[in-house]
DNA sequence: GACGGGTGTAAGTATATTATTACACCCGCA
DNA sequence: TGCGGGTGTAATAATATACTTACACCCGTC
């Protein structure tokens, strides 16, 4: 894992929103607006924290068809169990990392 | 642990530059304008993030007497390993935060 | 005293993140 | 047809974080 992934990683889960949102998803799944509902914040909003969740892989979501036959998306917890030491961030410092080019690639 | 706690805590060490830093420690201590030096920064922006590793004790600095009678800040890294799991996250969240936690360390 | 090499911080700027508002659209039902 | 309850996103505002610049000051030495 490289520092950008490690950080991203870290930056997701370091989030006291996030925070509540995956401790509100520790009793199971919740369609989105239900857990907009309950964390207390926007649809917008928790789609932003969700986006980022996901990205990390704190969560997954699947849209499914109620009974009732409107679409529901729900979001559900993935396990995971994060450990960092100072081995942890060396060896991300240390593995390379793609290097980007910003559009740059004339040689000289 | 609160859930401002464990974000701050998060926070400090999710960022590639810190992680930087963390990892030039490793080598062992060195004072803060070798450390700038080292990792490219400049001195005050060092300082920044200097601040926030110590705020959540991942360093430890001391201002000390160089033979030359300069005086020198010294920063080391300090021993920490953290564990994020949906537990510790509930745990936090569930957590008042009027409460307050002292002989704070990171091993746990 | 004028360097060179340190510490320490205030103030301003740039950028990233977080949050709000508003819209388009779908479905079942009275 | 007009709700009520969903999904999904664009545009914008507000705020936090990261970064730059500039300064004051200390200590040895040439």
């Amino acid at each position: 894992m490289n520092v950008e992934q490690l950080s991203a990683t870290l930056a997701a889960v370091a989030s006291p929103q996030r925070m509540l949102i995956l401790a509100e998803l520790q009793g199971g799944r919740v369609h989105v607006s239900e857990l907009a509902r309950r964390v207390g914040m926007s649809r917008a909003l928790l789609y932003m924290h969700l986006a980022k969740l996901e990205a990390s892989g704190f969560v997954t979501t699947s849209l499914e068809l109620s009974p009732e036959g409107t679409a529901l998306k729900h979001v559900a917890l993935a396990p995971f169990s994060i450990t960092v030491t100072i081995d942890t961030i060396a060896d991300a410092v240390a593995t390379a990392t793609v290097n980007k080019q910003k559009g740059e690639n004339h040689e000289f």
